[in-house]
DNA sequence: TATACTGTTTCGAAACTTATTAACTACTAA
DNA sequence: TTAGTAGTTAATAAGTTTCGAAACAGTATA
């Protein structure tokens, strides 16, 4: 059963796990976006653009609403961007030390 | 620029997108541990817990000391863990509206 | 109905991950 | 210095992810 978990947990962690991926979550935390503006934003070919968004949505990552011709989506969960934000946190505080050790080096 | 920061935050997700790692975190959030203390809880081949270990070591989301024969590793940054939480927040949200649903039609 | 438009799926090749086995390194104590 | 314990690294085979190209599906409009 905590199996279960851990497993399910990994698989939330490998859909953010791509640099675009994480570019679309990006465009999308401003509010809901359609295909077409995301592929206009990240200029991606819509056969590529649309297989991310499709691992996003089988991780439940985002959520979809059709309008039209239209697919707008949507990041699922506040959640989501604050661990994302959390996480980008970590990575310019690690930045800010390493640029403080090679000052120490260098002066 | 910007598009190294969202590969070295890819990076850090990819370090986190396995079950086993996920456990090793779930260990080390108690407090610091010893490659032995992790591999007899964890179970497993010695070598694989050393490359999981290398995986979180070089993404820089555990840190290590050596004490002896005895290699200490730990949570580098609580936020690590504080993101980790949200996700699995995510997690039990979305099993929870799922049970609302079955529960909805079954009844 | 045909046609155009937006988005998804399928396929195959290349690149990456993972677990296993065996060989290696670092430290300690006799 | 030899032996033993704790961890890491290297090699490899099996599985997974990624991208591009082509084919497909759903909706609107003439």
């Amino acid at each position: 059963m905590e199996e279960k978990v851990f497993q399910m947990h990994a698989e939330v962690c490998k859909g953010m796990a791509n640099p675009t991926r994480l570019r679309i979550m990006g465009l999308l935390r401003e509010g809901e976006k359609s295909v077409e503006e995301l592929r206009n934003k990240l200029k991606l070919p819509k056969a590529n653009l649309s297989q991310h968004l499709s691992v996003l949505r089988q991780r439940r990552i985002v959520s979809t609403r059709r309008a039209g011709l239209n697919i707008y989506y949507k990041v699922a969960n506040p959640k989501m961007i604050k661990a994302c934000d959390l996480l980008r946190e970590v990575l310019f505080e690690q930045l800010q030390e390493s640029r403080q050790l090679i000052r120490g080096i260098t002066k």
